[in-house]
RNA sequence: GCCGAAGUGGCGGAAUUGGUAUACGCACACGACUCAAAAUCGUGCGGGGUAACCCAUGAGAGUUCAAGUCUCUCCUUCGGCACCA
């Protein structure tokens, strides 16, 4: 036996895939597809980084098991190259950002292909090439044509930085998501992409998709869909109207304002006929003068000024309410304008405090006590009832009652008599149930909840209508409590951090205790209609619909989702093929005059005027309108690098063609994309980016299916050591490099798939690697024990490591598949001699794994073909468990022994077994037998008194 | 605040979905080989106790013959969103 020597092994077989290209695929009807898919990699300066290894090894290993399972898999490779990094290192050296582009992926196809991945290299795209971005702007003429790509001046998020726009979704904490400078607003004319029109379908479409759990709901929360009614409110003395949007129609009785956002148009309008039109201007100016991050923070108090002297009229009652500006009003979202309910919405709520507006209860909370609730057949009372909150402020103690013949502990409470109001009340209970004489009143907690419980010392179902007083005792002076009262319950002064729902006999503690701790009551939940009119006593819920019918509403939906803004004023991206024209206007490139290539320049820098740089190349910029071929200029802004990535799958099924983005016939066969990995960074951004291009091509009839994705998994961050993000700057990179060439792409490759879960965030760890490399190197070495060998214990082993290792693969928990091949080495190890036919299935479960080192034992072997090429190992379920088990004796619950006995052994001979040996007769002995419990092959309870 | 994930040895982490908690690996300790070291091999390795045993999966209750796993009540950490009416 030859000592293991990766680099050798490493390199000979990576020679030999090269010119036999194994990887290489054709459309082939006759085979069953499967097209694995990696996020194409950003070719950075930095080289290839060990997050990337984690993901593409993890995507070769099932794209390797698919292969070998019968499938003609597609597993492609290519380029995302446009983009700021690159762009930023031509503008410091001067050199053309093609040619950084092409080092960069130089080193990357080098790196990669030092990893043994199984790409399909024929297939491999760039999408700064013209041949390739010519598609790109062909796709964006498309949206042109349907009017889905549109100019709109706004204001952009600019960073003034990197010089560039941002969209929303590349903004972070007001930050530059890139490069952290803090972000400014611009005006701009930009062109934007209306995925907002896609909205409810990409929302919708989930459900057909194979996405992870997680992903869906992120995406769900992105896309932001609610439901509610948009509903006019007349402006008094005018024949105009203000339109609020409103998930909450139901709380319509309990609008004491109206908000609108500082840009409503509607401002504008009637600043002028308010009676404090100065102090209203000065707001105004004001607000704009704030940056995006002082106007969305939610936490920062809120500021508004009232329209004076003009009223909004509520549809539903007629009721004259105030008209307020507030900056918490986003303009762009609903209809830019709210109707404001501070008794049920908590930023209401601070606002109408902060300004002494009303506040008007109109939906009362429900709570059944489900510990407690309504027996049948028991009669139902229905009372106004108090509860009273005493606090002693010497120690922050809460008085509370505990129960005699209940297991109850209360707050004080008791009944509403008569007339008597709450207060009064409350006192007169506490003073019956506590005899405390001196409680000093502080407030009634709120509006009422109604609350069902069974009254176990009424013997009645009560339906309580509950307010809360709440007093602090001012001193120990009591009257003597009378004899019935003790008799019922005894007093009890708790923590604060003891009265919980599991300690209290109270359905809506969660309610007070809130209301006890924080000066915001508003009431978010659903209950019953109160103050209402005629929708007193509906269920605020199932009303909603009808009570937008009667104030003349529309049900509607609306998406949090904003369109793409698409423009970019720099130079390394795909220039948008338009041409503005004095006559025509914009006019779209000819589709056949693409692609519409970049010139090359000499100075890369974004202009201080915001434009790109291709604005001062005036041979490129200066051209004939294609219309009417008068003088022209070219569109200077580029797009945004997540363009070329929004289609690029696409692409691979057919990636030379000069016809068509794609032949149908190629994308017929290949898409959609079986199975897609990549990081949760992308969820919100490039998902959703292409799953809209797609549908939108999906909708020209130029993709057969309206989801790009089949599935779609995602892996965890590799972080340095210290746990932070690996970054140049930081000086923390592990380059692969070095680690293949000391240990071997193999080792590397297991020990990356081997660190811990696949789909969590983990710490580079320098010092395990060794245990990955070990373990190959005793694989390895089995060779010698191979011959005439093999047992059942072994041949157990062999099928229940084929059965784990595959079923980890499809589950992604490859962490655990090595562990399996560990345990099965381990075992093998014990042995003199081991089959060849054990060994080589053993070689077969690592060749996804470790594809060199598998390849050459399966050579050595004196296999001809390929082991890549052979089929998947399949088990057993025969041959899973031994025809002797080892059982768990426990004696009541508790792990007292073991037990060999033969597979199957049926119930009553174990448990005569069990109960002969001396380790189990020690605890049986004398003891009365209750129950045994049996379950098969694994464990038996005795359980004894 | 809302949504999501998670808390298990010195460390990374297992646990067939309610059935021997700590698999596998790392680190560590001791032993073998060696002049010596490295490598390799072997043994040990949650805590307490001489032992029989007892205690331990963030904390506390509960359900069960049996709980890391299920239910409640808390605490902590990490991701995402965050004035979206």
């Amino acid at each position: 036996m030859n000592p293991y020597d990766h680099d050798r092994i490493e390199k000979k077989w990576q020679k030999a895939w090269e010119s036999k290209k194994p990887n290489k695929v054709k459309e082939d009807p006759k085979k069953k597809k499967f097209f694995t898919l990696i996020e194409f990699p950003y070719p950075s300066g930095d080289g290839l980084h060990v997050g990337h290894i984690r993901s593409n090894t993890a995507m070769d290993i099932i794209s390797r098991k698919r292969r070998r399972e019968g499938y003609n898999v597609l597993y492609p490779i290519g380029w995302d190259a446009f983009g700021l990094p690159t762009e930023n290192y031509a503008i410091k050296t001067g050199i053309q950002p093609s040619i950084v582009t092409k080092n960069n992926t130089d080193t990357f196809r080098r790196q990669l292909k030092a990893l043994g991945f199984s790409f399909d290299w024929s297939r491999e795209i760039n999408t700064t090439d013209p041949k390739y971005y010519r598609w790109t702007q062909w796709i964006f003429l498309q949206f042109l044509k349907k009017g889905l790509a549109y100019k709109k001046k706004l204001t952009i998020n600019w960073c003034p930085k990197d010089m560039i726009g941002l969209a929303n979704e590349e903004v972070v904490d007001g930050c530059c998501e890139r490069c952290g400078t803090k972000v400014e607003q611009k005006e701009k004319e930009q062109w934007m992409l209306a995925i907002t029109k896609y909205a409810d379908r990409l929302d919708k479409d989930l459900d057909e998709t194979d996405f992870l759990e997680k992903i869906k709901i992120q995406q769900r929360n992105w896309i932001g869909k609610s439901e509610g009614a948009e509903i006019e409110f007349p402006i008094k003395g005018s024949d105009k109207k203000i339109k609020v949007f409103t998930t909450r129609p139901d709380t319509l009785f309990g609008v004491t304002y109206v908000v609108l956002a500082p840009e409503h148009a509607f401002v504008d309008e009637f600043i002028s006929h308010a009676d404090n039109t100065i102090e209203v201007a000065q707001y105004i100016k004001a607000v704009r003068e704030k940056d995006e991050e002082e106007r969305t923070n939610a936490k920062a108090a809120k500021t508004g000024v009232e329209l004076k002297g003009i009223k909004a009229i509520n549809p539903v009652n007629n009721e004259e309410v105030p008209i307020w500006i507030a900056d918490y009003v986003l303009a762009d979202y609903g209809t830019g304008a709210v109707m404001a309910v501070p008794a049920h919405d908590e930023r209401d709520w601070d606002f109408a405090k902060k300004y002494g507006l009303g506040v008007k209860d109109v939906v009362m909370p429900l709570r059944t006590d489900k510990t407690n609730p309504h027996r049948p057949g028991k009669e139902v009372i229905e009372r106004n009832a108090v509860q009273v909150i005493i606090r002693d402020p010497k120690n922050q103690k809460i008085l509370c009652l505990k129960w005699k013949k209940q297991p109850w502990t209360t707050f004080i409470v008791g009944g509403v008599e008569g007339n008597e109001d709450v207060v009064e009340a409350a006192k007169r209970e506490a003073l019956e149930e506590t005899g405390y004489k001196n409680l000093k009143f502080i407030k009634v907690l709120g509006g009422k909840v109604r609350s069902e419980f069974f009254a176990a010392h009424k013997d009645v179902n009560r339906i309580a209508y509950f307010n809360v007083a709440y007093f602090e005792l001012e001193n120990e002076e009591r009257n003597e409590i009378s004899a019935e009262e003790n008799e019922i319950h005894e007093l009890v002064w708790l923590d604060q951090k003891d009265i919980r729902k599991d300690t209290m006999q109270c359905g809506e503690l969660d309610i007070w205790m809130h209301r006890l701790m924080n000066d915001n009551w508003a009431s978010v939940e659903p209950g019953l209609m109160i103050n209402s009119a005629q929708f007193n006593g509906k269920d605020s819920e199932s009303a909603k619909k009808e009570i937008t019918a009667f104030a003349g509403g529309q049900w509607v939906t609306k998406f949090k989702l904003r369109d793409w803004i698409f423009s970019r004023q720099r130079y390394w991206g795909e220039p948008i093929p338009v041409v503005h024209c004095a006559k025509c206007g914009i006019v779209p490139v000819p589709e056949e005059q693409l692609p519409v290539e970049l010139p090359k320049v000499k100075n890369y820098a974004p202009t201080e005027t915001g434009e790109s740089p291709l604005a001062s190349i005036e041979k490129w910029v200066n051209t004939k309108c294609p219309a009417c071929k008068s003088p022209a200029k070219r569109e200077t802004d580029t797009m945004p690098n997540w363009a070329g990535s929004s289609w690029y799958y696409l692409r691979y099924a057919d990636p030379k063609n000069r016809k068509a983005f794609a032949d149908p016939k190629n994308l017929k066969y290949w898409t959609p994309v079986d199975w897609y990995n990549g990081g949760m960074e992308h969820t919100t951004l490039h998902l959703l980016y292409s799953r809209f291009w797609h549908k939108f091509l999906f909708d020209l009839g130029l993709v057969p299916t309206s989801e790009p994705y089949k599935k779609r998994t995602s892996h965890g961050l590799i972080l340095a050591e210290g746990g932070e993000k690996m970054s140049k700057s930081k000086g923390n990179v592990i380059n692969p490099d070095n680690i293949i060439k000391t240990i071997g792409a193999d080792a590397l490759r297991i020990h990356e798939m081997f660190m811990g879960p696949f789909d969590q965030a983990i710490a580079w760890d320098t010092n395990t690697i060794a245990g990955s490399r070990r373990f190959i190197e005793r694989v390895w070495k089995l060779q010698e024990k191979v011959g005439q060998g093999g047992n059942e214990r072994i041949e157990t082993i062999i099928h229940k490591t084929i059965k784990k290792v595959s079923s980890d693969i499809e589950d992604m928990k490859f962490n655990t598949a090595i562990s399996a091949m560990m345990i099965a080495v381990n075992d093998l190890e014990k042995e003199e001699r081991i089959s060849k036919a054990h060994y080589e299935i053993l070689v077969q479960l690592l060749a996804p794994f470790a594809p060199h080192v598998a390849e050459e034992l399966w050579a050595i072997l004196g296999n001809k073909a390929s082991v890549h090429a052979s089929v998947w190992p399949t088990f057993d379920p025969k041959k899973l468990t031994e025809s002797t088990v080892t059982m768990t004796i426990q004696v009541n619950g508790k792990m007292r022994g073991t037990l060999e006995c033969a597979a199957d052994t049926d119930d009553a001979t174990i448990q005569k077994m069990a109960l002969d040996k001396p380790e189990i007769a020690k605890w049986t002995k004398g003891a009365v037998i209750k129950k045994v419990i049996v379950v098969k092959n694994k464990l038996i309870n005795i359980v004894v008194q």
